[in-house]
DNA sequence: CTGAAAGCGCTTACAG
DNA sequence: CTGAAAGCGCTTACAG
């Protein structure tokens, strides 16, 4: 009864039937008497056999894999993913592995053909494409995706045209909802920090949501009140400095990412300004930092769980053929001590 | 030239060799001629051909994957992974990539098979396991790994006969060097918060530092000083509730985790102590929180990147047939606010 | 309900 | 330097 590496032709010899009799009731085909499969299956156990995935792999063309791929914008090897992301990590795992996925993940710019590797070798059936970037520079690598018939879904918006499957966030409404929740704080000379470039769809739809609430306030833009900030460390100091080298007064800041507004409040307590008193700040994402800096950080959320669901059973049904539509996920406001609502 | 899911056989055709060469200029072998490898490395990337790593990984018994288990103690499919974790991720990937290796991640209790299941069914070829745990409990199962001949290495103590190999910290000489400078500041009733259970041997080891520093400056130790806390949110605020209903007088607290420390000065804060002017707190791991709270935590870092690199090389050695030592890493003060040092 | 057989796409001795 | 051949361990039509 001690075999060095099992494989499902000794389980049969074992169980006295046929390596196919074994790969059935391994697999709990109907077809294998129940008592026979138990046996099998019983010895399996035993013998602490598994099937070999390399095998199996081979035969059905699949791998039951996803691949995780996690992009940045920023430069460099040292460079720390967006914790946003890396949160919805643990819950893309335990979504995949709810559907009998394995993850594989692999942190890389989106300049290789790195991806398309991925399923061209049979690795992942699948991809999920995590983070903040340039979609006019992601448009090619996500045609070429789509050329190579790689199946592949991506957090983000709807772009048109845009080839694949995603699942994003109304970052519009999120933007209003942040805004809006300032002016009803009587703040009048609010800041907006973070891109609002097109190239950055997401974070330019926050700022959209932005330019709205201030519309229907009948408040004016100002354009000294905006600051571009990308969301690495120090950009959101670095945004506040440059906006108090401008003298144009703010009572408020919205920041487009957690990451800029925590960066900002350091800024602004370093140059004698008090969060809330003095300024109120809201940020976007709820990261796990945002409820533990001073004074805690009001912030949209984006419910990571249930995105990576989304994500995850997105891609699935893309394996598997099932179609899924890609969909928008409405963001709610947390409110806690730096917006001065409290 | 347009091939739907090239194969080698394909790629022979095209270029009137056999599939054997195919394979062999695929891997750069130096038996194929120089001219006919690169002819047949170009047809292969013009057709964006990539070996199926079912296939070669059935062929050579590899998967040139390692699996990553991130397991917590904490209960409840909600639970967070302990961020300092987290970031040690990024760098395994990458330093996995660099050796050639994919990762697969998993998040789960360390109480399945689902371990040995990896290995076994040759989706790994070996496994890093990584968390804070009862080591006691781990013990049998790290015992079955063992014995399935499951390569892993660990993040964590070298513990007498624990089967495997290990990277990890010397917690002794961290928890030494926080205490260490505490008393240097001039405080002389340092509480302990944190497990001192022999079940968690890290952070057994820090309370050991902890204790030797005490005793280096004559200081006795006070049993009513040292509160049991879990690395898990509430736990720290808890522990200074209980501290504070003792009565015991105490002017600083060693933390042995960063995420006990941080909710620890917020308990502080809330029952009107001000951090470090009544109490100096110092954590332990050095999170990415621990910059950002006020005050800023000082804390005792470990390199994350070079534990990182060293658990890649550790397994990859183990895989590979090359010995690797297990070796402990000298852990190193953080200087910032809460310590009231600066 | 079960078995014999083919074949997934590679890698690597073996022979030349 | 190159080719013919075996075989890794499965899954699944096909036949009974």
């Amino acid at each position: 009864m001690k075999v060095e590496n099992p494989t499902s032709r000794d389980i049969a010899e074992l169980a006295g039937v046929s390596q196919a009799t074994v790969s059935r009731a391994l697999r709990n085909s109907p077809l294998v008497r129940a008592d026979t499969r138990e046996r099998i299956q019983k010895i399996a156990r035993d013998l602490n056999y598994f099937v070999n995935r390399n095998a199996a792999g081979l035969r059905t063309q699949q791998s039951n894999t996803i691949a995780l791929l996690l992009f940045d914008e920023t430069e460099g090897e040292d460079a720390q993913i967006n914790p946003f992301f890396l949160s919805m990590l643990g819950y893309i795992t335990r979504a995949a592995a709810g559907l009998g996925y394995d993850v594989l993940i692999s942190m890389q710019q989106l300049t290789d053909d790195w991806h398309i590797e991925y399923q061209a070798s049979n690795r992942a059936d699948g991809l999920i494409l995590l983070g903040y970037g340039d979609y006019v520079k992601y448009h090619e690598k996500l045609s070429a995706l789509a050329r190579a018939n790689t199946r592949f879904t991506i957090w983000g918006p709807r772009i048109d045209d845009q080839p694949g499957h995603s699942i994003g966030c109304d970052n519009v409404d999120g933007g209003y909802k942040a805004t809006r929740h300032l002016l009803d704080q009587g703040r009048k000379r609010i800041a907006l920090l973070g891109s609002t470039s097109r190239r950055s769809p997401e974070l330019a739809s926050r700022y959209d949501g932005y330019c709205k609430a201030l519309h229907e306030a009948g408040i004016e833009l100002v354009d000294n009140l905006r600051v571009d900030a990308m969301s690495s460390e120090g950009e959101g100091y670095r945004a506040v400095l440059t906006l108090l080298a401008r003298g144009e007064a703010f009572d408020a800041i919205f920041a487009v990412t957690d990451v800029i507004a925590i960066d900002a409040m350091r800024a602004l307590e370093d140059n004698g300004y008090a969060v809330p008193a003095d300024v109120a700040v809201v940020g976007f994402d709820d990261i796990s930092l945002a409820g533990h800096v001073t004074p805690a950080l009001t912030t949209v959320r984006q419910d990571i769980r249930q995105a990576a669901e989304a994500l995850v059973h997105g891609i699935v049904g893309l394996i598997e053929g099932t179609p899924v539509e890609s969909s928008l996920m409405v963001p709610r406001l947390v409110v806690r001590a730096s917006c001065g609502a409290l």
